[in-house]
DNA sequence: CCCCCCATGTAACATGTTACATGATTGA
DNA sequence: TCAATCATGTAACATGTTACATGGGGGG
C-alpha cells in the first residue's frame, strides 16, 4: 500500500472533484484548456493518478448505466479526501514553499473557495507577503554580491526572479483586502 | 543508448559546467546555495545525471591524483556539449515554453552570457516579450468569462497569473535596452 | 462507411526522490 | 581522536512521459 501523501497531480484532481465531480476524461481537459494549473493532461499520468486516489479512499468511483465494456466512471471526493484537501490548503506557508514551490501555492489558494472559512485565506495571504518579502530580501543581497562586469544575463536574470517575487507580494496584499473583515466597525460612518 | 534531448537538469549542469569545470559536489552546491535554479541538490539526481552526460560526450570527467578509491571527478564541458548548449539557448521562444516552461526561460536566458552574441538575446527577449503578449491576452479572455459571483480565490488566482506574466513582459523590455545595437548612430549628438 | 471526438486504459521507459553506504580531509 | 564537511556513488521506489491499444457514438 502507498501512504505517501499525495503528488501535486493528486491535489490538483482531489481539488477539481471537490468543485465538481467529474469523469477521468473531464480531468484531462480542464488540463489541457485551463491555464491555471500546469499539469499533465496524458492518460498515463491522470488514470493512474486517479486509481490511487481511490485506492486511498479520498475519492470514489461509480460506473454510469454499465453494460459496456469500457464503462463511464465518475470520481466525486470524499470526506475523507474533502479533509485532506482542507489539510493541505491550510498548512502553513513557508519559506520553502515560496521558494520551490509557488505554483503549488497558488494552486492551494485557488481551491480554499467553498472549502475553508475566509480567515484561513487571510492568514494564507498574511503568511504568503511575509515569506515573500523576506525572500525578497534575500534575493536582494545575492544579486548585490554579483559581479558589475562581464555579461549582464545573470543579474538580469535575478532581477526577474525579483520582480515576479515583488509582483506576487503586491498580488497578496491587495487580495488580502478583500478577505479582511471589513474596517469600518458598525459604528460611525 | 540513449538519444533523447538532455533534461532540464542536464541543461543546467552544462551550462554551469560552461562557465567553469566542477565536481559533481560543487554542482550540488551551487543547486543548494543558488537562489537562481529549482533543482535538486540530491547526489542520487546529479551523478547518473553527470554519467549520462558524460556517456553522451557532453561533457567529459578527469580524475585527480588517483590513487585513492573515490577520485574526486572534475567534469568539463566538450566542444560538442557547447553546441548542444548553443542549440538549446538559441531556440525561438514559444508560446508553449511561456506557458509551461518559464523557468526553462529564463535558465535559456542566464546561460547565454559568453555563449553566444548580443543578437541572439535581443531576438530572445523580443520574442519572449511577443509571446508573453499574446498569453498575457489570452489570460484577460479567459478570466473576463469567470464567474463574478461566488469566492473570489479562482479570479484572484488568475490575476496573480497575469500579474506574473506583466511583470515579467515589462522586464523583458527592459533588459532588452541593455541589448539593442546602440540607437545613436555614429554621425550627430 | 469513415473519421473524429469521447473515453479508458496499459507497457516500456527515463527521471527524480529518499535512504543508504562509503571513504577522504581538515580543524578542534 | 572525533566531528564536520568534502566527495562519490547505489538501490528501491514512485511518478510522469510516450506510445500504444481498445472501443462507443455522432455527423458528413
Amino acid at each position: 500500500m502507498n501512504d505517501r501523501r499525495p503528488t501535486l497531480l493528486e491535489y490538483a484532481l482531489l481539488g477539481l472533484a471537490n468543485n465538481q465531480p467529474r469523469t477521468g476524461y473531464a480531468f484531462r481537459k480542464v488540463f489541457e484548456a485551463t491555464p491555471m494549473a500546469h499539469y499533465s493532461s496524458s492518460p498515463g499520468s491522470i488514470y493512474p493518478a486517479l486509481q490511487r486516489l481511490d485506492e486511498r479512499g479520498l475519492l470514489e468511483s461509480s460506473v454510469g448505466d454499465g453494460d459496456t465494456l469500457r464503462p463511464k466512471r465518475v470520481y466525486t471526493v470524499t470526506s475523507e479526501g474533502v479533509e485532506a484537501l482542507r489539510a493541505w490548503v491550510s498548512q502553513r506557508v513557508t519559506r520553502e514553499d515560496v521558494i520551490w514551490r509557488p505554483r503549488e501555492l497558488m494552486l492551494r489558494f485557488s481551491f480554499m473557495g467553498g472549502l475553508v472559512d475566509d480567515d484561513v485565506s487571510c492568514t494564507f495571504l498574511e503568511q504568503l507577503a511575509v515569506e515573500l518579502d523576506g525572500y525578497a530580501r534575500s534575493l536582494e543581497e545575492y544579486r548585490s554580491a554579483m559581479p558589475g562586469h562581464g555579461p549582464p544575463h545573470g543579474v538580469l536574470a535575478m532581477e526577474a526572479g525579483l520582480a515576479n517575487v515583488r509582483s506576487m507580494k503586491t498580488w497578496a496584499k491587495n487580495a488580502l483586502r478583500q478577505f479582511l473583515p471589513s474596517q469600518r466597525s458598525d459604528g460611525r460612518g
